[in-house]
RNA sequence: GUGGGUAUAGCUCAGUUGGUUAGAGCACCAGAUUGUGGCUCUGGGGGUCGUGGGUUCGAGUCCCAUUACCCACCCCA
């Protein structure tokens, strides 16, 4: 072998990239029915666009972006989120010149410079929406609920919606200062990557993992205790619109998303047994981002998940992925003479439109037989010497072990019947 | 970026305190049945034991290095 696929990367092969293709249905039949469209944009785009876009103090942009300079001596990146992209296309696509509220989806690959573990990969696959133009809270529920919707069609259980509100450039300013009130004199209980976030964004202190942080949290100001009326009010929308339909969620004053854009709602949704990446999807409204990247002021929300992430939570709980059908028909020959007589058979059976196959390998008879069982063809046209002199087939229907002869010349007919 | 684990056939794994020619199951191919699949039986192909050094009369086994993968921290989907 020259050489291995790059670190972090995966082959999707015969035998599992049919569950891909499983979600891939799935996807764009939800879409449909929720009335979004698909937007398809560029694996990589100038690199201003996220260090804007997503924020240039997040670890996302600091130290996780493949960024390259192409031989026009542009800075290139591989694009590690599809927000961004879509907020460019929005502005440079004019949609926003179209009625409102856009509603986009997208799937496709993303790249992240991470240490790969279980659920986390360099090159993983993302489906998202966005909503442009609307502040409604319903909307936000929409999105939530579209969510769970999806995770639900495709069997997953014990999933957790959890939602907060991250405020707004009202209400921020003071929520920081509060945080940086309260944690100024426990500083030095803080983990390294704390003290410097104490400055950067002290909001991401209540949402840090380690122990000693969350000790000296305690008791710190939440975001929802800073919101603006504003903020608080759209907030308690949301959950009334969740509960109009019954979708149960808890809210969580310390889920802050590592992505700078979100103002108002964010969510995540989490899933138990699938290793410590257990987030398998999350979003949230981010209302000041389109006019960050220049544009006019709109509102927008947004949400995605980790591709490889739902198929690890539906493998481990055994979820059922619709089964893969063999050939309709294999052919089969005995003796060389046949062999003509049955590749210009197998073309004629194509052009019916029934799937069909034959043996490559120079086979036996039997062993055919035996190839054609294990690919579940459900119908066997066999052509020997006899069959050739007297211008007939043999057609074998597998799962009866019953066959018949017919003339060849029936054979597309007699299948098409079937 | 930090830490832990693993590496033997295509796959999943055995391989004892270092000791003859490195095994099993599955998969693949063939035969039993010279023109008929899933079951059964028999046989066959396939391994420089991740790579490079070292210790030793002798290394899959012990030591060092290295690479890859896995898992966790972190971060996120």
């Amino acid at each position: 072998m020259l050489t291995t696929r790059p670190r972090g990367t995966s082959d999707i092969i015969p035998g599992e990239v049919e569950v891909w293709q499983y979600l891939e249905r799935e996807i764009r039949r939800i879409c449909r029915e929720y009335g979004y469209s698909e937007i398809r944009t560029p694996i990589f785009e100038h690199t201003e666009l996220f260090l804007r876009g997503v924020g240039d103090t997040t670890d996302i942009v600091e130290k996780e972006m493949y960024t390259f300079i192409d031989r026009g001596e542009r800075s290139i990146t591989l694009r590690p989120e599809g927000t961004a992209s879509a907020v460019r296309a929005y502005l440079e696509d004019k949609l926003y010149a179209g009625p409102h509220p856009v509603k986009l989806y997208y799937i496709g690959p993303m790249f992240r410079y991470d240490r790969p573990q279980a659920g986390r990969f360099r090159q993983f696959h993302q489906f998202g929406v966005e909503v442009f133009g609307s502040h409604d809270p319903s909307v936000d529920a929409e999105v939530m609920a579209m969510a769970m919707d999806f995770y639900s069609r495709l069997g997953l259980k014990d999933l957790a919606l959890h939602i907060n509100s991250v405020g707004c450039p009202t209400c921020r300013p003071a929520l920081r200062q509060k945080l940086q009130e309260f944690f100024r004199p426990r500083l030095g209980d803080l983990c390294p990557n704390c003290r410097e976030r104490f400055e950067k964004n002290p909001l991401r202190i209540i949402d840090c993992k380690e122990g000693r942080c969350r000790e000296a949290g305690a008791g710190a100001p939440t975001t929802i205790d800073c919101l603006c009326s504003d903020c608080s009010s759209h907030f308690e929308a949301v959950k009334k619109h969740l509960d109009l339909i019954s979708l149960p969620y808890q809210v969580d004053s310390c889920l802050v998303r590592g992505l700078d854009y979100y103002t108002h709602t964010a969510f995540e949704i989490m899933a138990k047994d699938i290793g410590a990446q257990s987030s398998i999807g999350g979003g949230g409204r981010y209302n000041k981002l389109v006019e960050t990247c220049n544009g006019p002021p709109t509102p927008g929300i947004g949400y995605a998940l980790g591709m490889e992430r739902i198929i690890l939570a539906m493998k481990n709980q055994r979820c059922p992925v619709p089964g893969i059908s063999g050939p309709d028909v294999f052919v089969v020959t005995a003796g060389k003479a046949a062999a003509s007589e049955a590749f210009r058979l197998l073309f004629k059976i194509r052009g019916a439109g029934i799937s069909a196959d034959k043996d490559y390998q120079d086979r036996s008879l039997k062993a055919q037989m035996k190839y054609a069982g294990k690919n579940g063809a459900k119908f066997v046209v066999i052509i020997g010497d006899e069959e050739l002199a007297q211008g007939t087939v043999l057609i074998r229907d597998m799962s009866a072990k019953e066959q018949v002869g017919i003339s060849s010349d029936q054979v597309v007919g007699y299948l098409l019947d079937q």
